[in-house]
DNA sequence: TTTGCTATTATGTACTACAAATATAGTAAG
DNA sequence: CTTACTATATTTGTAGTACATAATAGCAAA
């Protein structure tokens, strides 16, 4: 069967795809709110006004006005219309990142994405943490001696949880809580249990008394052997 | 006036938000695909029997498949229907990230992520950079002597993609141009000309001849007056 | 000033109808 | 056996109508 080939064809030369009505509409839209410079709270024009002005169906409105719901830009309510609301970045991040419909070298690159980011993060960590931010740190790791694996995992969250928190940076903490559903899936990918050279209590070690680049390197050796699980 | 009370309450109660079909039948449809496992290229029912079996209209039914298609999480065809697309991540991303619709806080807060993830590519380039990288990179450092502003906007974009690219990790190379227009919009936030205190030839003769730490220290200095133009 | 009722209005949902595209089958030609 | 053409059936895409539902604003009543 030639297949493979036709397969390996349409990904070169992509796919044509008929824009449909509801993307023309939804592009329109994106443009009407820019141009207009809106703000949170401001009020767009209703359905049929919008229909009929761009000369299509409320159905077709009603679609591209359901992709900017979903996505969090605006927000409607019944008699009063729809309003801009304050777009939300990570939410449609969110609506994608589902591990079973990754495939495995996105699943690897993300992980490698999460790699580079949290060796990244003793930059902002030692320019940012304070002691009670390490006390802290320092509880959480310590009470991981002798439990099942399910409060392992947990554990894990709430360890690197802690450390994008004290970056202060908020995207960045809710871009980890994003990309969490993923590491879980790694982490149950091999049931062998998690064993790295560098545990929590070792990077909170470093944190006291180690160089930033010793904590790289730590954090390093404490997420090679997730990554080695990839295949 | 009780306004600040009732903003108050607001906060702490949380707001009502009446589900409407569309938002369930997104999620049951994501749930139908999870749990029947499809592999991409496999087809979905089509949408009256979608309709049927899930008791609503068939306008719900496409409001929701709507969503889909516009995250790349499906593709549909005529007379064929839908099938499971290959997913993008990134392609949500893309969706909201308007510089213009985020908030300052939000914008300075990726910009760190940008920092953070540059200054971590040092581990992936020293690991995989070729021959061949290095003297193209020198070649496009080279050509920005004597030129114009816009052209230099072209190759700052130019070079950074380069550095993604090296790491050879797509997602990661994706990731950066979804942030391309963040990053441009930075730059025009203020005219007077760029002059960090590392620039490109600078960043190409580390990689030539220093460390990884040269590396990140060389990228903190580059990239820092970027920064420093957000508040 | 607060509470209760009522009319109004925009969204939410359902349904019907038809246009447009295209996979499939079937047939003929080379 | 492959290619070309044709016809048919089927599914999505769009339009339009109708009504249910909820929220607002205004007025009435306490």
């Amino acid at each position: 069967m030639n297949e493979e080939f036709i397969n390996d064809l349409s990904k070169n030369l992509g796919r044509v795809k008929a824009n449909t009505m509801a993307d023309d509409v939804e592009v329109k839209l994106r443009q009407y709110l820019k141009k207009m410079s809106l703000k949170p709270g401001d009020p767009l024009p209703k359905e049929t006004d919008l229909a009929e002005a761009l000369g299509v169906s409320r159905n077709v409105v009603r679609e591209a006005l359901s992709r900017l719901r979903m996505l969090g830009m605006i927000e409607t309510r019944k008699r009063k219309g729809a309003v801009l609301a304050s777009p939300d970045i990570l939410l449609a991040f969110e609506r994608v990142l589902d591990p079973l419909l990754i495939d495995d070298i996105t699943l690897r690159d993300i992980f490698e994405l999460r790699l580079v980011l949290e060796m990244g993060l003793a930059d902002l960590l030692y320019a940012r943490m304070t002691e009670g931010d390490i006390d802290e740190l320092e509880k959480i790791a310590n009470s991981e001696i002798n439990k099942d694996k399910s409060f392992l995992v947990k554990n894990e969250i709430a360890f690197h949880g802690k450390l994008y928190e004290m970056t202060g940076n908020s995207t960045l903490k809710r871009f980890q809580i994003m990309l969490l559903p993923i590491f879980a899936y790694v982490i149950t990918l091999v049931n062998k249990p998690y064993s790295g050279k560098v545990d929590h209590r070792g990077l909170v070690d470093i944190l006291k008394n180690g160089t930033k680049e010793d904590f790289k390197k730590g954090m390093y050796e404490h997420l090679k052997p997730h990554f080695d699980r990839l295949k």
